[in-house]
DNA sequence: TGTTATTCGGATAACTGAGTCTTATTATCC
DNA sequence: GGATAATAAGACTCAGTTATCCGAATAACA
């Protein structure tokens, strides 16, 4: 449904929302507790904090937290950075011409459907994913501990050579994850 | 949401299930009327007969036809042979172990979305589209004449070399249009 | 001031979906 | 039997997603 880059954000985000707003979370921890490509994340989390959903600090004892509160980030507000939302909006049978004047045969079920769901989505905060991966039973965390940033690790993280699993997709992403690009017309 | 081949299919098939149902249908014409990339649609044909969805016949006075009664086909089943509808049941954050048991935190929010869209579209069958699609206004039809088919033709057909629209993507496609691997595993 | 630790940015590669084109196969009609 | 008209099958192109890796910029610390 979800790319794998909104995945990512989101696992990595839910965790954010449950360290201190002020502490910079490092990329390799994150990626570590997570399970998944340091590389890509951090490609992810670049992308954000260029959108502003993040902040981000370079240097020693730098890295990534919430631009803003938790119960102010909704899941939707993650995945529109990451994923091409406008879709969600057009036709499922693919018709340029389909609105709910001149309606494809399954324009109704569709708008229904996607309704709801961008609606729960719009309604469900990081804080939320937050405190429900908090009474999650067997769920790590990131520990802060004072000057050195320890890890207490989920599962075994699979190393060497990762090839792409690629295209289990979404409902589409557009320009994504590059640095240029940051209207959408 | 759904691949291009699925959105082509759907609308191919609504056509087939407004025509006689004994009557060979040429690929030509429908990708004519639908305004659609012929050879393309040709391939996504050839699976679905592959399948069992369609019966194609070659040579002359050849083409496509429905394999059933177009109330005997839903639109899951038309989805299922072109998309992988696996996905729709994996987790939407992407974690690896997510059940009802282990739930992620979008898991029943997910839940909630998905199995309604499930249903609806086995719910929904050919003959439903087809005659949504009857109904509507200034929609063209395939006009079976004697020994000629020809076509009326709907919208200004955009010729000339279309370069691929790009991965506006959908939950997710497997192996897809090639010929082999008719089992999932 | 120099070292170290981190994000930032670009280059590159594998894989797949979308689309085109060409050839082979097969059925019908003269 | 031969010409014709259609599906069947494969090779190929193009672009986007998912990665990996490296060097540059930058901030903190000794």
């Amino acid at each position: 449904m979800f790319s794998q880059a909104s995945e990512y954000a989101l696992r990595a985000l839910t965790e954010l929302a449950r360290c201190d707003r002020q502490e910079w979370i490092l990329t390799g921890d994150l990626a570590e507790l997570l399970g998944v490509p340091v590389h890509y994340l951090a490609k992810v989390l670049q992308t954000l904090a260029r959108k502003g959903v993040l902040e981000s600090q370079r240097g020693r004892q730098g890295g990534f937290r919430l631009a803003e509160s938790p119960e102010n980030i909704t899941v939707y507000d993650v995945v529109r950075e990451l994923d091409d939302v406008r879709q969600l909006e057009s036709c499922i049978m693919g018709e340029s011409e389909c609105s709910d004047d001149t309606a494809c045969p399954l324009h109704n079920l569709w708008r229904d459907v996607r309704d709801e769901f961008v609606e729960s989505l719009q309604n469900t905060s990081l804080r939320e994913l937050a405190e429900f991966q908090e009474k999650r039973p067997g769920s790590s965390r990131l520990t802060i501990v004072k000057p050195k940033l320890p890890v207490v690790k989920a599962s075994k993280v699979p190393n060497g050579r990762n090839s792409p699993r690629q295209n289990n997709r979404t409902f589409g992403s557009h320009y994504l994850l590059n640095t240029r690009s940051n209207f959408v017309p």
